[in-house]
DNA sequence: TAGATTGTTAATCGATTAACAATC
DNA sequence: TAGATTGTTAATCGATTAACAATC
């Protein structure tokens, strides 16, 4: 299925899945005027999304609530696992390895990896980082480690069969081009939130 | 100072500010070009969102350092408290509350809330929610409860005289035109991560 | 057929980038 | 003065919204 969907695009289907799967009696079909007005959002732009991944909306009826449902969550490879590790189990990367939620997302959270052990967690020495992510098939790092340190295991997942690194880190970091990046930048998100607060306030 | 920055350069200045400080040997002045250079980004870009918040730049010799550090940190308010609290401290909510990272930001986390009790845990019942918001002066909640009672807890804080709210969870909520929203979307995130992973393997 | 809802084409808006003028 | 770097004005690009045609 088309995978060239814009930033934008992709960052909201899990939203709208979330909302379809929360309505209280799910309907037999939906349509795109009824979860703009639920997301509070405009519904071409609801539209445009779906399009993008399914063009069974249907003039005056709307789509199949379950066909959409499955549509997104294999769009989304909900329904297939990716095995993913954290790196730096520190408080945040422990928190994450604690976290079951992402398993709803298909993401399953192997084991860590640290310089140091840690008490009733699986966590591993860096020397094993490289032929673990060969020999378990991850697919993706979770990045916690202190920032100054970042690139450091950057270089070393660069060698690696890697094939996505998640940075909840604030440092920059470099990889190949054949791994993929995203970051997680929630010191952005902090900001802005009591920027937001300081108009209202004004 | 100016707080109608776009949500794009607000984000971005966490950035700047992490770049400067880990720079090894803090140089005196920097340019708007070193910083672009360092963090793969437009030099433009750079100076724009510098200009947005001060207007200390010196043609041919760049930014004082020092000044922009503290312009920085000042404008994100990282240089004065402001409190927040957990409400959900389930895996998640105990994740974000073992965390001291956002002290950094300014930001400190001064208990939780929830209907149980939670071992080694400041945790107080939703009972006491808005009397505590009022009398320990908390700006900010951040929002880890299961999606489905999202907006349940978001109608009590409405009544509060809570400014923000950090919503970690998937629903979509709902407030008075005088609470502020930032909604912390990581299944998106993890979505366009895939997303990635999947061109590249196109 | 009439009306509701989809999907598409054109218009608008905002963010980024390019070009350039100002200044130290 | 010449050159480097800032800040600003204009151009481009992409995302969202508006208008509308297609269809059940």
């Amino acid at each position: 299925m088309n995978s060239n969907n814009s930033v934008s695009t992709i960052q909201r289907l899990p939203i709208y899945l979330r909302y379809i799967k929360n309505l209280e009696e799910q309907p037999l079909n939906i349509s795109s005027a009824q979860i703009a007005q639920g997301l509070h959002m405009g519904e071409v732009l609801v539209r445009k999304d779906l399009a993008s991944i399914c063009n069974k909306g249907r003039p005056k009826v709307g789509y199949d609530t379950k066909e959409l449902i499955s549509v997104l969550e294999s769009y989304l490879g909900y329904d297939k696992e990716t095995k993913a590790v954290v790196i730096g189990v520190g408080k945040l990367g422990q928190a994450l390895m604690n976290y079951s939620g992402f398993e709803e997302y298909g993401l399953k959270i192997v084991c860590g990896f640290d310089i140091h052990n840690i008490d009733n967690k699986v966590v591993y020495s860096l020397d094993k980082l490289k032929d673990m992510i060969k020999s378990l098939d991850i697919k993706i790092a979770i990045l916690t480690v202190p920032s100054n340190v970042s690139q450091e295991i950057v270089d070393i997942l660069n060698e690696s069969e890697i094939q996505g690194i998640w940075n909840f880190t604030t440092a920059h970091i470099v990889t190949n081009s054949n791994i993929a990046i995203k970051n997680e930048n929630l010191a952005g998100s902090l900001a802005v939130l009591s920027n937001q607060i300081n108009k209202i306030n004004e």
